[in-house]
DNA sequence: GTCCAGCATGTTCGCGTAAACATGGCTCGC
DNA sequence: GCGAGCCATGTTTACGCGAACATGCTGGAC
């Protein structure tokens, strides 16, 4: 009459150990029928309930151990209606910064109890990123995290999908809480330091436009230079790669008025400096660089590279953080779309130098 | 009766606009309701079954539509008694070739239709791991594909917990399916490389001990200088960091016989580089360098690196393919533990070259 | 002594889905 | 012309869990 009557005759003996059958996995009603409890008993010690009397929690955690039970997370999420899970969204895991940010992300979630689902967008495309929400709230999140999200903006892009979202690195809308590191002051002290260093102006390699966050690098160093009554010169803009770096490197090594150049990124900082070493140009002597992230092996540049040190760890961690307050509150009007902002700090290095005397 | 007059009378008009109330998503049965069918049809259309009748199946997608319809997936998992889900566990992501692997098994998987529960132990203890595995088969997950698993080694360690694994680059004791580089062929590559190029030795700075690719890169590098009756040197090791081979390199910058160095990956060879720089000895004039990687921007350090390119893109892919494999067997006896190895390749540039005339 | 509070534990039920089974209409073959 | 079989669709049920409610027992206040 009791469930127990489906499941009692079924097994003999432990399972587990054999891999004879169709096993299914034991659940919260075997663990009961062991311990001779209701299953109900069994959820409250697996929950770590009080009222439980000590001897029946002894009674059941050693079912637990025989049975080797593991509750099914599953059921679990369709009862409380929470996955107790985040879904992480991002576009390019070899970008460090990106890489990352992740890992911080998901230590911070785990620390707080909830796993970490990511999904790898091919490519920014408005498209890509939907199908890419949509698989990860189809998939059960309890909330999402968007790195670099300059996908965001396009128009038309619809990512409400009832779960709340906040977006590391570029909302440049608004629309959803975020967490940034401070794009201006980073790109303003990288700039301001080389016209302190004596050069009459700075030349910008910027990272891809449709990046909210190379935009923004180049924003700062353009009103830095305006601030300073330096010459604004044009913008050279790269992909991030070193690669790019080095052709946009080779075209600044034929200006002799090149004396200083802020790269958006530490790998294209590193293309534009062989650029400029093949030229004959020193670094530091004729021409200073400075790069942004500090990547760890930007020290061990050749020469060692002058950058703006950026603090993932922190960013992932305030975006879980805000996460899980915005899913805790869900009830109240959320949306208040705080911005939470992580300073970065200029670290210099042998690239950069004040102004050779010739010239 | 039905349990439509349980749910109709409840809401008015859409939801999902406004965000009043104890939202509930829209479930396969107000799908059901709005477009006057059962929702074992709604099942149907959902899940692409055919023996839908054209009509039918439109007014049920309308309704979908309207609703804003998402199937719950904890549902969905708790009756398939599949999740869809895979899990991974590293230990670093900002290791290039983690992150790098983690991207390609998150593309390969989304494009199985599963989805990617990630979780970055703090450190390789056997406890963090063996929590790390814990928290993710409590979290659903239908396998486990462990990263750089030198943790597995460890004595005592039981990650047996009923889902299929597959390794991703160490499982020394097989006892796991794996996929790996073929560390040997590229260490061996690197070596033979260098000793054809006219050095008398190779020097290798080898990665942390406790990895085993870092050991099998040293034993063949070992083995190939054997082969070629060449002395071979002590080993040096770092931990995969610049900096660490910074340190190595400085030492070895000291020793005048030494003319050939094989690092164990390209950030460690970038700190070999500069060392031997700042010690007046040219790369790769006086000192050929060789790395293991092919990090995108190795072709850009200063001289650009000889390396050994990983093929990242299709260990994970291997994975994937591999961990679906048991999934799906998971009746037969899959434990048949096989092992796929992927090729890596030596690109040589300008770190290296035949050794000075003098000395 | 009575009654109620408090506690350990059991019972019922619903969560949203899909499998299994049921139904009723229609077609086709002989 | 009548049953076999198929198709579109409906109905029932189980999945595993935990909230809500129910039960029965002990002890203390009055």
């Amino acid at each position: 009459m009791s469930p127990r009557e489906r499941t009692a005759p079924e097994r003999s003996g432990q399972r587990g150990a054999t891999a004879r059958g169709k096993r299914r996995p034991p659940s919260q009603a075997d663990v009961a029928a062991l311990a001779g409890v209701s299953s109900q008993t069994v959820s409250r010690v697996a929950n770590g309930s009080s009222n439980v009397e000590a001897e029946t929690r002894e009674r059941v955690l050693s079912a637990m151990r025989i049975l080797g039970y593991q509750r099914n997370s599953a059921a679990r999420a369709l009862t409380l209606g929470r996955f107790h899970a985040l879904g992480v969204v991002t576009f390019d895991l070899s970008a460090h910064g990106n890489a990352r940010t992740l890992a911080a992300v998901s230590r911070a979630a785990q620390l707080a109890g909830y796993s970490v689902n990511v999904v790898c967008a091919e490519e920014p495309t408005g498209n890509a990123v939907q199908q890419a929400v949509r698989q990860l709230t189809d998939q059960a999140v309890d909330g999402l995290i968007v790195i670099e999200a300059q996908v965001l903006e396009r128009p038309g892009l619809d990512v409400s999908s009832g779960v709340p979202i906040v977006v590391a690195d570029g909302d440049p809308e608004r629309r959803y809480p975020a967490v940034d590191t401070d794009q201006a002051a980073g790109a303003t002290a990288a700039t301001q330091y080389l016209l302190g260093l004596g050069h009459r102006t700075v030349w910008h390699v910027g990272g891809p436009q449709d990046s909210y966050a190379a935009r923004r690098r180049a924003a700062a160093w353009h009103v830095a230079l305006k601030d300073a009554g330096a010459p604004v010169p044009p913008l050279r803009s790269g992909d991030w790669t070193a690669e790019s770096g080095y052709r946009v490197g080779r075209e600044l090594a034929t200006r002799e008025d090149v004396t200083a150049v802020f790269a958006a990124n530490d790998h294209m900082a590193l293309g534009v400096m062989l650029a400029l070493r093949e030229a004959g140009r020193a670094v530091p002597e004729d021409v200073s660089v400075v790069g942004f992230d500090d990547v760890p092996e930007s020290a061990y540049y050749a020469p060692p590279l002058s950058t703006v040190r950026q603090d993932f760890e922190e960013v992932g961690r305030q975006c879980v953080a805000l996460l899980l307050d915005q899913i805790d509150k869900a009830g109240s009007d959320a949306r208040a779309a705080g911005l939470i902002t992580v300073s970065p700090q200029l670290v210099t290095r042998a690239s950069s130098a004040p102004p050779g005397p010739a010239r």
